[in-house]
DNA sequence: TTGCTCAAAATGGTATACCATTTTTGGGCA
DNA sequence: TGCCCAAAAATGGTATACCATTTTGAGCAA
């Protein structure tokens, strides 16, 4: 962990760190303490931090220490409704715009998740799913809409990652993402973007009932 | 310039800067220098050029200086692209959302302009301009959408300027704000989005017919 | 004149030092 | 015993120092 730029590389292990866990949401950060455990200074532990509160993972505030984000319910289906909207979007201009080379690449991870589909690590599979939806993003070829939907797909690594877990629908993700698939190679603009809609019906539902659940405990 | 966050001052200051044309777009900008000519040190400059550069304004460089973004046509338009897609999906999410009250500042912003029609500060007419589309996906209630939009519209906010000065025809987007607003205070999802699209499809040619022409300089 | 070499200057990346404000803590008083 | 306040520790914000790499330019050779 020390190549070309170490605050990027600092980010890449708080961000993990934080969706798996290891930072506990509410959970606040002091940049020296954290500093010292990467056996880095301050200076480029601060401007990690600044890039995870982009993104949203970390909350900054006046004179305080940040704090791991602790999203609301409300706050992550609002940047679910959003990264939809952003891949919905790239449906239409992925038809327009995918190359032969670009649309193979998508139906190669799909799959590479079917074959997956017995698999017992799910963080594995979970992975894949996001280079899945990725792939048919950059298909656009919109730079912009590439950084902002991959920014969006990070910050909600966390939830999605959660409540993926529990459910145990990869059956149904498998058939969608093949749906899906099929709409972006046939050029299919109405059919890739409706089943890309109900996907995104189906992710929201299972994160509001897992924080539901969790509300309980 | 000196209250709260020094960083985000000298963010502002120089974004300005950049998109008044201050600082040309291709020039280099050197930590030290610019440090030392706003009176501060490279701590909160260097925070400030990573703030323009997540907003696309500036360009980092490993191991060089960062420079003025100089976008292209297409990563102007594919940043246009976006904020359409985004403003459009904002006013699906506005007229289910916005309360009375929002949807009366978005019609204050319409009148604020109104009585602007005619006067001769272009910036302060374009600041309103922005402050409209602004409120209107304010009015959604979705931060991450109100954050991500406001993003890209200091991203284009450039290109957005320059091709207004010559394009005259205020009275058109008078005329589509007008449209807009009423399609939201009526709860009209499709009036809405239909104007907000051509509103986008005429921002859009305006902008191409201005690189186009400065292309042959 | 042109192109090459190499050293000096410049510059971004990182670490450390200093400061102002906030948080914590501990002791004294009611 | 519990509360309040002051002092100390902690902490984020800013400035400066140091280092590695890159850029620049002068001098030299072809």
């Amino acid at each position: 962990m020390a190549e070309p730029n170490l605050a990027e590389d600092i980010a890449n292990h708080m961000r993990r760190q934080i969706l798996l866990g290891d930072l506990a949401p509410g959970q606040s950060i002091k940049e020296r303490d954290n500093a010292l455990e990467l056996g880095v200074s301050r200076t480029p532990m601060r401007e990690a931090i600044r890039m995870l509160a982009k993104e949203g993972l970390v909350i900054l505030r006046p004179a305080r220490s940040p704090i791991v984000a602790d999203p609301s319910l409300k706050e992550v289906s609002d940047a679910l409704e959003v990264l939809g909207s952003l891949e919905m979007f790239g449906c239409t201009l992925a038809v327009e715009n995918a190359s032969e080379r670009q649309i193979s690449e998508v139906i190669g991870h799909h799959n590479k998740l079917l074959s997956m589909a017995d698999t017992q690590d799910s963080l594995d599979f979970f992975e894949h799913d996001m280079a899945f939806h990725k792939s048919i993003v950059e298909a656009t070829g919109n730079l912009p809409l590439i950084e902002t939907h991959g920014s969006y797909l990070a910050r909600l690594w966390r939830a999605r990652y959660l409540s993926a877990q529990r459910a145990s629908d990869r059956a149904r993700v498998l058939r969608q993402h093949g749906v899906i698939a099929e709409g972006l190679s046939t050029r299919d603009i109405p059919k890739m973007a409706n089943e890309t809609k109900e996907h995104f019906d189906y992710l929201f539902a299972n994160v509001s009932v897992f924080y539901k659940e969790r509300e309980d405990c």
